[in-house]
DNA sequence: ACGATACGTGACCAATGAGTCACATGTCAA
DNA sequence: TTGACATGTGACTCATTGGTCACGTATCGT
């Protein structure tokens, strides 16, 4: 076999956090949690209502947000459960010894003055 | 100011870490490292050798793989780095022990029969 | 030198995805 | 009940991107 897709979920949630404005909106729920579309809406007045609403489908749609009905609102809760997978499953594999050191180093260059 | 995207790397990772072919890539280069362009190729039959250049391509524009010319040939190594920052920077802010709980939660449920 | 090998480039096409808009449904409050 | 508010849906546009192909350059062995 040529390679192994083992999660198809994992390709989700991939692509929903490859976007910067989803991310933003991660953010922003993170800062608040439970908000209504159209409070998001106005941490985003470049963006229509209807674009917000897009990325919230696809954060939904990846688990990465969970909503309850509240009347004629919607409230929009972060859910940390995939992310923490990603980390787990996936990301944890590159995450060697060694690979820490590297990562101090390449810190301890990017910040050197002179 | 609406939002602010601190560090454009992150998003160039994250988008090169969205594609399936290219994680698998990033796959292939862990069980062996410094594999050329045609071994390469190889693993992924269901495509062209230009597909696979892009996919290392985007990879090494967002520092995934390095790369050293070996006399006509170039040898692609992967470099973990990026992925560290990422879970350093971005997701440990959501990795609190709530989180890990409830992902232990999760998995169990997951995992049980009957 | 010469063919074979290994990689590179630009153009090109099809599919996906971000974003918007017109419209539609449901809900609160007076 | 009527109007204002909050969210939902489908179709549409436009940019991005995954993927291919025809060609081109560099390098190795003989």
């Amino acid at each position: 076999m040529p390679f192994v897709e083992a999660d198809v979920t994992q390709g989700i949630v991939f692509k929903a956090l490859a976007d910067d404005t989803r991310r933003a909106v991660l953010d922003a729920l993170f800062t608040r949690d439970g908000q209504t579309v159209r409070a998001l809406c106005e941490r985003f007045p470049e963006m229509t209502r209807f674009g917000v609403m897009k990325h919230l489908g696809v954060l939904e749609a990846a688990n990465l947000v969970t909503t309850t009905r509240e009347g004629r609102t919607k409230l929009h809760f972060l859910n940390p459960v995939p992310i923490q997978q990603l980390a787990d499953r996936w990301i944890s594999k590159y995450a060697q010894p060694f690979t820490r050191a590297m990562v101090d180093l390449q810190f301890d260059l990017e910040h050197q003055t002179a």
